[in-house]
DNA sequence: AAAAAAT
């Protein structure tokens, strides 16, 4: 174990020194370093002069249905690059656009108010574009909230200004946010102390909210970082975020960024978005307009960094929605590249925060590498999922599914329903099968083109379409209102998956009902199920308790790959219990064992130390080599 | 084995 700690600490030095190549002796928070230093917008101006406010291309509103989807960005006022800048632009200040607020010599000057825009972003009274908390809204506090790591500060009980500040609390408050959730009780704090975050928050419990508030409220505070001479050489068609955010699909970066508006809202800060699938020209043309906080997908992210029209080098903030997902096999490699191998300043000269429902073991570990001394939060036990979702496992052959479901829908309220396949082919199939038989249907999956997806969605989210039929590309993050029904179709063969498709009803205090068809090919699943179903206080049916003691004999031991049909080993390797997170049992307040997702408590030293903690070890041979996990088979 | 993510 000493020799695990030493070699996890010269991990952590050699990060230290990327980036933007300081490394530091003594930590001082990220917050209190790099402020603005009085030439940050004292030439005040817009270096843009006779840019044209007003282009907004047609790309936005023709391409995304039902979004709103101005950038809000007004040509230029990007300006704190220190003595880079003088020579460019007047230094006057053109008419504001609305909405759009200043740094100025080291001083937040918020925007005036703006009645159309705030309709735009807000609502009217009868049409709020914020889901309105549920019945259940006030249980969250009931909930058992496990913070850990050195001087983890006091959550907060409201939204006021002090701490937070006042714009912040003024947008929160259009917003109708009311109250924090648990998760951003703690996360506000927590950045504003400067530290890293690791949060486990159920779905639907306010994570956007738990990143957004802390980033968006230090930054109204201590404005904008100065770009480091490090820095490549200025480019006029380059743009350096304060913060980036990063998450697993295009719709879900869309959903953040649209939240991100809200907030931002009169504010120095201009939140922009790219994602794949969409013209390219519009993203870089809108991103000249100025980029203070950017929410991206990793694949575009890279494409613009190799463009050059992206710079990282002024990142204070670095947040990992979906972490346990963005660090996954498929993801991995895109974010260390981005994160470590662009200039991106270092571990210890940003600061990360990561926020997911579900964080197996072994993936909290690969995590470690790119933060800092940290804290873990988790509210309730990781991968649990909220009780307010109804849970309902019907036992059906695959040739009975489609009467099943036919029936499932006829009796189905007014709400809205999604149903999850394991397959693109089979969601066009379902899709094509319930249109036919008469029910309003579409389909969201990675083969539709990038206009399909977000034209299923925005039917599905106004009701023309009130039947969705989905791939894993729905699975995570969407919070769509009204959502009142989950079918998984086809079960997936990861417990997470489960919990985060389920996770999109039942949201912010509000009920709903998940339905899934199980059959015998859904044995690998049958464990995580009932011990998912135990903790959530659900139904547990009788045929799953069967198959489940069965399987407990038969084919749970996966070692050697030796399981039923040949499943060789896959990601579902941390599901072996060897190597990383211990057993799979479910566990509340025990953190001597845990389930996939970690339990409590399990990692809870935030920072390295944590591993002491535990009493497994690590058999694999790849320690302290994460990368090579890759190549593991 | 599937899905997602740049073109």
């Amino acid at each position: 174990m000493a020799d695990i700690t030493q070699q996890m600490n010269n991990l952590s030095v050699e990060q230290g020194s990327q980036g933007n190549g300081s490394s530091r002796s003594q930590y001082v928070p990220p917050h209190l370093r790099n402020r603005p230093s009085g030439g940050n917008g004292s030439f005040g101006g817009n270096r843009r002069g006779g840019f044209n406010n007003n282009s907004f291309g047609g790309y936005d509103n023709n391409r995304r249905g039902g979004y709103s989807n101005n950038n809000n960005s007004f040509g230029g006022y990007n300006n704190r690059r220190g003595g880079f800048n003088n020579s460019r632009g007047s230094g006057r200040y053109n008419t504001p656009k609305p909405g759009v607020g200043r740094w100025v010599d080291g001083k937040h000057e918020p925007a005036e108010r703006n009645d159309r825009l705030e309709k735009e972003l807000y609502g009217v009274d009868d049409e709020p574009t914020t889901q309105s908390s549920g019945i259940n809204f006030d249980n969250y506090d009931d909930i058992p909230v496990e913070a850990s790591g050195e001087g983890v500060p006091e959550p907060i009980t409201a939204f006021t200004a002090p701490p937070l500040d006042p714009l912040l609390v003024e947008n929160v408050k259009l917003s109708r946010f009311t109250k924090p959730t648990p998760v951003q009780k703690y996360s506000v704090p927590i950045v504003a102390a400067g530290r890293d975050l690791m949060a486990c928050a159920q779905t639907g419990s306010g994570k956007t909210g738990g990143f957004l508030f802390p980033v968006l409220s230090e930054s109204y505070m201590n404005g904008p970082a100065s770009v480091p001479e490090t820095a490549g050489a200025f480019s006029s068609h380059k743009v350096y975020p304060t913060a980036l955010v990063m998450a697993p699909t295009r719709e879900l970066v869309s959903q953040i960024f649209d939240e991100a508006k809200k907030f931002s809202y009169r504010s120095w800060v201009r939140p922009s978005v790219v994602y794949g699938g969409a013209d390219i020209g519009g993203q870089i043309r809108n991103l000249e307009r100025g980029c203070d906080l950017l929410v991206a997908t990793p694949g575009r992210l890279k494409d613009l960094l190799e463009r050059g029209r992206v710079s990282l080098a002024n990142i204070k903030y670095l947040v990992l929605d979906e972490a346990d997902r963005m660090l996954d096999m498929g993801f991995e490699p895109q974010i260390r590249h981005i994160v470590q191998e662009c200039d991106m300043p270092g571990v210890e000269d940003r600061q990360t925060l990561m926020f997911s429902a579900t964080f197996p073991k072994e993936i909290q570990y690969l995590a470690r590498d790119f933060l800092k001394e940290y804290i873990f939060l988790s509210v309730g036990r990781v991968g649990s999922t909220s009780e307010n979702i109804t849970q309902k496992i019907l036992y059906v052959e695959d040739e009975e599914k489609k009467s099943v479901l036919l029936d499932l829908l006829s009796a189905n309220d007014n709400g809205l329903t999604i149903i999850f396949t394991e397959t693109k082919r089979m969601a066009d199939n379902l899709a094509d099968f319930l249109y036919d038989q008469g029910f309003p249907a579409t389909a969201i999956h990675g083969d539709r083109s990038q206009y399909e997806r977000e034209k299923a969605l925005a039917a599905f989210k106004t009701g023309s379409a009130p039947i969705l039929v989905a791939t894993a590309v729905a699975a995570r993050g969407l919070d769509i209102p009204n959502v009142s029904h989950i079918v998984n179709f086809d079960l997936p063969s990861d417990i997470d998956d489960y919990v985060h498709r389920i996770g999109r009803t039942g949201r912010a205090g509000n009920i709903g009902i998940a339905t899934a068809f199980f059959n015998r090919n859904n044995k690998n699943i049958v464990k995580g199920l009932v011990d998912l179903l135990t903790e959530a206080n659900q139904e547990v049916p009788d045929f799953l308790s069967k198959i489940a003691r069965e399987s407990a004999f038969g084919g749970k031991s996966m070692r050697g790959g030796s399981t039923r049909g040949g499943r060789g080993p896959s990601r579902d390797f941390r599901k072996q219990g060897g190597g990383f997170g211990g057993s799979s049992s479910s566990n509340w307040g025990n953190s001597s064992s845990s389930s996939s997702s970690g339990g409590w408590g399990a990692s809870n030293n935030g920072g390295y130390s944590g591993y002491s903690g535990r009493s497994n070890g690590y058999s694999s041979s790849n320690y302290g080599n994460p990368s090579a996990s890759n190549s593991w088979w």
